[in-house]
DNA sequence: CAGATAATTTAGTTGTTGCTTAATTAAGGT
DNA sequence: ACCTTAATTAAGCAACAACTAAATTATCTG
């Protein structure tokens, strides 16, 4: 999951947003931050670790692209977290008829161990 | 974009995939783990100023539950993200045809000014 | 009320992260 | 070949995050 890690960052992040709108090269980049060039070039190093951005030479210079597949595994893992979710649920009609019993069981089956 | 903070941790990940399972106390997911109580105690901290877990009293346990709606600003993130992405995408076909004009245009742009 | 259990808070240590400046690599222009 | 521009790598530092042991709070039980 080094998506996620990757967007924790609130400047990493705001790459990501900038870079959702067009792609920039770093230098592009270091003129929207307060911070300096091998900052940006660090944080540039971790969203490719991350298989967020890619890059492309064009001259001197090196475009930094958005790779939207990045977000897979961290969309199927919100995906996944909520379906399990969605099944306590659907099984909650169920639990309610005898929720405080259940309930207590479940507490009480370590307790006892 | 506390959530996304708070999911960044892979223990904290870990404890929010148990929960979704099914509620528990701090003690039964210590018992899930290799780190003490308060390392446990203080990961939930972090989850409920996220707004991803609640906590409920009960006798001298105190049960946590997911709270699903916590992942909605990461969501909408990811959404909103992908949505500026998707525009890109719509715009494409227009661009291809002047392709190399218009990509070399807005790189020099910036070097001639 | 005293003792036991569940959990959290405090204090202190360690490892990691993000930043800086300085040095290095790479591509183009003169 | 030399200088400039673009970007990265290296080295060192300060702030922070995660952990532990010890102390504290809170609730139940005899």
């Amino acid at each position: 999951m080094q998506s996620l890690l990757a967007i924790a960052d609130p400047k990493r992040r705001r790459i990501v947003e900038l870079l959702a709108v067009r792609e920039r090269t770093a230098g592009e980049l270091v003129d929207e931050f307060d911070i300096s060039a091998p900052a940006i070039s660090q944080h540039l190093k971790v969203l490719h670790e991350a298989g967020l951005v890619t890059v492309r030479a064009e001259g001197q210079s090196r475009v930094q692209a958005l790779n939207p597949d990045g977000f897979g595994d961290l969309e199927a893992w919100l995906e996944k977290t909520r379906s399990v979710w969605s099944h306590r649920l659907d099984a909650l009609e169920c639990e309610l008829r005898a929720e405080d019993e259940s309930n207590e069981q479940k507490r009480k089956k370590r307790t006892s161990s």
